[in-house]
RNA sequence: GCGCUCGUAGCUCAGCGGAUAGAGCAACGGACUUCUAAUCCGUCGGUCGCAGGUUCGAAUCCUGCCGGGCGCGCCA
């Protein structure tokens, strides 16, 4: 018996009630969820379906719940309802009923957690989209870490994602670039407004390795030889450290592809067509307040050139041609005032903004030494990179403790502290709970403990009070899923990893799975073993969604 | 000034409109001859920023205020 079925079977308990009595059958919802309440005096599961119907339906709260909870009593596997406080419904299982998930999840293996619940959603999910004008500093860390968990949480919930990462490589950012990278292979100093920072030199010295030839070329020729292949090796580098990362992109989109492709006139002549765009003072404007923005949008500026939002106009329509029906950006806090803009601009190309274009907005990652806050420069040189803090922490605590917690939430990174605290990192709780299952399961192979045959399972004998909290731990799992992406929020991943490990330790603290000295092997300790794997292989799945290992040793 | 966001234990943070608000760290005290002690158990610790409102029920939703962060270019 999973929550979702236990939802279901109260859902249709209510139906049973609502026709019996001649109630409005249509104030019924679709879904219900089960809680799983902290207190053990309230049950194994609650309902609070009669609290939330009672007015709908005009019937006292405690009265429908009466009547639910006789009809209720009477389905298998339910061994009591408890009406309690203003109308709970308070739901105990038979152990067996409740113990049979185990073998379910161990023969759903991989697939338990993955739901339908977004199946037909195509989402375009873009997130880091570093410029390249130098490695890929803690800020672009956590969205690399939350960005690529979303994208795992979302496919697992059913939709079709496409991963992307907007490749800045045309605006005056890249030419400061280049001319940083042409005052470093020269021995100057960096211009002003330009880049510092040991890998200029770097970056630079292989441009010239590249093209031995470069400094005898004329100045134009010279700039244009560094920003195409100081561009090229730097984006090669971030890349890399990326993948070394763990995390993948399905598309790399480069800017320039738009401006070359002639997607910017095709997207401003699709917002003429749709009588939003005037001319004023000289340039080409968009006039995104008709949909709520502060104010219009200029596209292309008096001089010709285009403006950085006529690239993102393309780059959306560009999404949207390639059958994206929702959109999804993420964005560092820093840049929350481009909301409004581009809700507009969505509105303006005829789309639904609420429906077609979800902005994310992250709270920024602030570098911290001494407890002082350190501003990151790519021009002064204090930067901490993606290496710098994976060679300090690796990759899994990394990647845990950046998608551990709420984007909402700000963070504060001392990489001296982080190094030094680095067992103090949940990963490991974790990932110790994986390395135990495995070490249990190895333990059991060893002493002859098999689960053999399905049919043989006896669930009944998972009663004791701790089997029960991880049966029911175990059963959250694809809720956790479907709400974290639903929501956008992998960090209830971490979260309920964390909740199930601590299960599983008190579990192992009271529960025997294998035999003791001369004990023999029993159906309980079969019985356990099946709740051992299962409990693995949702960490396993869990972790996964994250990118993080499930090691099986520690 | 306008907009977004956050404010929960000493610190870092969870908390789906539900019952007595939780965890880790820190402090203190226990549990390894037995499946890995990177674990477990206990003690201590709270006007959920403040004030109203909606609700059977609010840390959660709404309004106002206070405080922190961020943003308000024909920059990218």
């Amino acid at each position: 018996m999973t929550p979702a079925k236990l939802a279901a079977t109260v859902l249709s308990a209510a139906r049973a009630v609502f026709e019996t009595r001649g109630l409005d059958v249509s104030a019924l919802p679709e879904t219900t969820t089960m809680e799983r309440p902290r207190n053990p005096e309230h049950g194994d599961y609650a309902s609070t379906l009669a609290l939330q119907l009672g007015k709908k339906a005009g019937v006292a709260p405690r009265e429908l719940a009466a009547a639910l909870a006789e009809e209720l009593s009477r389905q298998p596997g339910i061994k009591s309802v408890e009406i309690a406080g203003p109308g709970f419904l308070n739901i105990r299982l038979d152990a067996a009923a409740a113990g049979v998930l185990a073998r379910d999840i161990v023969q759903a293996g991989e697939a338990y957690g993955h739901t339908e619940e977004l199946a037909g959603e195509r989402i375009n999910l873009e997130f880091v989209s570093a410029n390249p004008t130098g490695p890929v500093h803690i800020g672009g860390v956590r969205w690399a870490a939350v960005g690529d968990a979303l994208s795992r949480l979302l496919r697992a919930a059913g939709a079709t994602v496409g991963t992307e990462y907007y490749f800045n490589d045309a605006g005056s950012q890249i030419d400061r670039f280049a001319k940083s990278l042409l005052a470093g292979a020269k021995g100057e100093p960096a211009p002003e407004d330009g880049y510092g920072g040991a890998y200029i030199a770097e970056i630079a010295a292989a441009v010239v390795a590249a093209a031995p030839d470069v400094l005898k070329l004329g100045e134009a020729e010279q700039l244009e030889t560094f920003r195409r292949v100081g561009v090229d090796l730097m984006f090669a580098e971030i890349k890399q450290s990326l993948t070394e990362f763990g995390v993948h992109f399905d598309t790399y989109f480069n800017e320039k592809d738009l401006h070359e492709s002639g997607a910017l006139d095709q997207a401003l002549e699709r917002l003429r067509e749709q009588g939003h765009i005037f001319e004023a003072d000289g340039a080409t404007w968009l006039r995104t307040t008709e949909f709520g923005d502060d104010k219009d949008r200029v596209l292309r500026k008096s001089d010709g050139d285009w403006t950085y939002f006529a690239a993102d106009c393309a780059y959306y329509l560009n999404k949207r041609r390639r059958g994206f029906d929702r959109i999804v950006i993420m964005l560092g806090a820093d840049h929350h005032g481009y909301i409004g803009r581009m809700k507009a601009m969505a509105a303006c190309f005829g789309d639904d903004p609420k429906v077609n274009l979800e902005i994310l907005i992250g709270q920024l990652v602030n570098l911290v030494r001494d407890g002082q806050p350190v501003r990151m420069s790519k021009r002064a040189g204090t930067v901490v990179t993606l290496e710098d803090i994976v060679e300090a922490i690796g990759v899994d605590a990394t990647r845990y403790a950046l998608a551990r917690f709420s984007s909402d939430s700000p963070i504060d990174i001392d990489i001296e502290e982080w190094t030094r605290a680095t067992k103090d990192n949940k990963v490991y709780y974790v990932q110790y709970c994986a390395a135990r299952t495995a070490g249990v399961a190895r333990q059991a192979a060893e002493l002859g403990v098999v689960r053999g045959d399905p049919a043989s399972f006896h669930p009944e004998l998972l009663s004791h009070e701790k089997e029960n909290d991880l049966l029911k731990a175990l059963g959250e799992f694809p809720d956790v899923v479907v709400r974290s992406a639903e929501l956008r929020e992998p960090h209830h991943v971490a979260r309920y990893l964390e909740d199930l490990a601590g299960a599983y330790h008190r579990f192992y603290d009271n529960c025997r799975v294998t035999p003791q000295g001369d004990e023999k092997v029993t159906d309980t300790h079969r019985a356990r073993l099946w709740l051992n794997d299962a409990t693995r292989q949702v960490i396993v799945n869990g972790l996964g969604l994250l990118g993080v290992s499930a090691p099986e040793r520690m």
